[in-house]
DNA sequence: TTGGAAAGTGTAAATTTGACACAAAGCTAT
DNA sequence: ATAGCTTTGTGTCAAATTTACACTTTCCAA
């Protein structure tokens, strides 16, 4: 479906976007796939952008979410989850973003308020798409990030304070990892979503009493040291976990 | 400001507006203040509806809510949070709902965008004000609301959840108590928010344990039996508290 | 065969939670 | 004045949870 720009009064009518955290785990830190808008003359501010777009006037929010998402990564049915919106008046202030804005049909004099997502994606099921802005996209470790385009820091900053808070509610942590892993990755994983140490053996008596992964009788191989078990996560007895009332994993 | 509604192209500009929810609690239940529509035809939809605007371009969304509450409220300082963006295509489909639109000055054909907040007000100090639409607003229990106009009952939902998530969290509960209270009326507020029984003995030692409120040398007068000691918030020692990583009411 | 590297495992002390009942204080009505 | 009503305010014990902590096992590679 084509949309062309249309010169309007803008007083009351923002354009409206909406971008996309996507996380990722390499099995080592928490990642983010990031788009690189190229070279930019310098003092123009940070090469490095959140994935986003304008919405469509046929799809509500989460199908927005939901294309972008597929545009870049070729996913679909992947955790996603709002952030809220953004949108500052005067957000938008460098010559450098209103080139950008041009490049995915948005008014650069408008107004954009954008309407933020995280998604949860098991990096090993990416592949890099043909579309175009999917060119320059890469995963980089969050610990590594000190400033992105526009607000997309901000934004950043607090879709990572939405999944710390959500990890401790809900087991939604698997997302980010292979059908099959070990405990020590599921470890690392809470690790570095919560920001700070956690005991390895008190990390996996609560894990495992909770009772909601399945143990297979398979191995890890190939690694120069003693080999994990490896699990699966079992939906089923979740949901018996929160038939319950159980919400809180204690974190 | 007047600001004049303009015809214009809308395949990729939907209207934004603002819509709050503002908690009151009544030393009995949480409360919602909703406005009355007026009048509908029988079959044209609920006539309660949560009070909101479109934004101004020159205000960010903070702003534009802030607005909203205190032309309504006659408040300002209030506790604010962004419940989230909420937007189907479909979102607007009865006539009523277009005259409605009219009357705030949007684009009854277009698409509404909405961001929407939830604020905690303390109803002592809550007086009608003047402007239009304040006219017909009115305290209603939350528990007694099953139905609103367009789609804020799904948005009143989706703040409740968000207050309670956050009330386990951070002790905001404050902000809808008046400056004095009894710990009756606080265990109150956290059961009618959590939604469940509390147990009076282990609430009041959870509480105190905290040590964030301070206890005053003043009782409560002209009650019909014996009378409460009062309570303050204290910021500072709860300022304290968060220094050493705190994050968890345990509720 | 040995050395390196991560997996996997148990216990004891401290803290927190949950369940539970009755006396004290002030108002009201007589 | 007093009897009755209503809500406040308080302690303990058992069970569950949390925290801190170190050594053996298993596989791969050299």
């Amino acid at each position: 479906m084509q949309h062309n720009p249309i010169k309007f009064n803008l007083e009351l009518n923002p354009n409206v976007s909406v971008d996309c955290v996507i996380f990722g785990f390499d099995l080592e830190q928490l990642t983010v796939l990031l788009i690189d808008r190229g070279e930019i003359p310098s003092g123009f501010g940070p090469r490095m952008a959140l994935p986003g777009n304008l919405i469509y006037d046929n799809e509500n929010l989460d199908m927005a979410a939901n294309r972008i998402l597929d545009e870049l990564t070729g996913l679909n049915n992947i955790y996603l989850e709002q952030v809220g919106a953004f949108g500052d008046p005067d957000r938008i202030h460098k010559e450098s973003d209103r080139e950008w804005l041009k490049s995915i049909r948005a008014e650069p004099e408008a107004r954009v308020i954008t309407v933020a997502y995280y998604s949860l994606v098991p990096i090993s099921k990416y592949k890099p798409q043909a579309a175009s802005f999917a060119k320059n996209a890469d995963w980089i470790p969050v610990s590594q990030i000190n400033e992105l385009a526009f607000d997309h820091f901000e934004i950043l900053q607090a879709a990572k304070d939405k999944l710390k808070q959500k990890i401790k509610i809900q087991p939604i942590g698997f997302n980010l990892l292979p059908a099959k892993f070990t405990l020590s990755q599921l470890h690392r994983l809470y690790e570095s979503i919560l920001d700070k140490p956690l005991d390895k053996r008190n990390f996996r008596r609560k894990i495992q009493k909770l009772n909601i992964l399945t143990s297979l009788r398979e191995k890890q191989r190939g690694v120069p040291h003693k080999p994990s078990l490896l699990y699966e996560f079992n939906e089923e007895k979740y949901q018996e976990l929160t038939q319950t009332g159980f919400d809180n994993f204690g974190f």
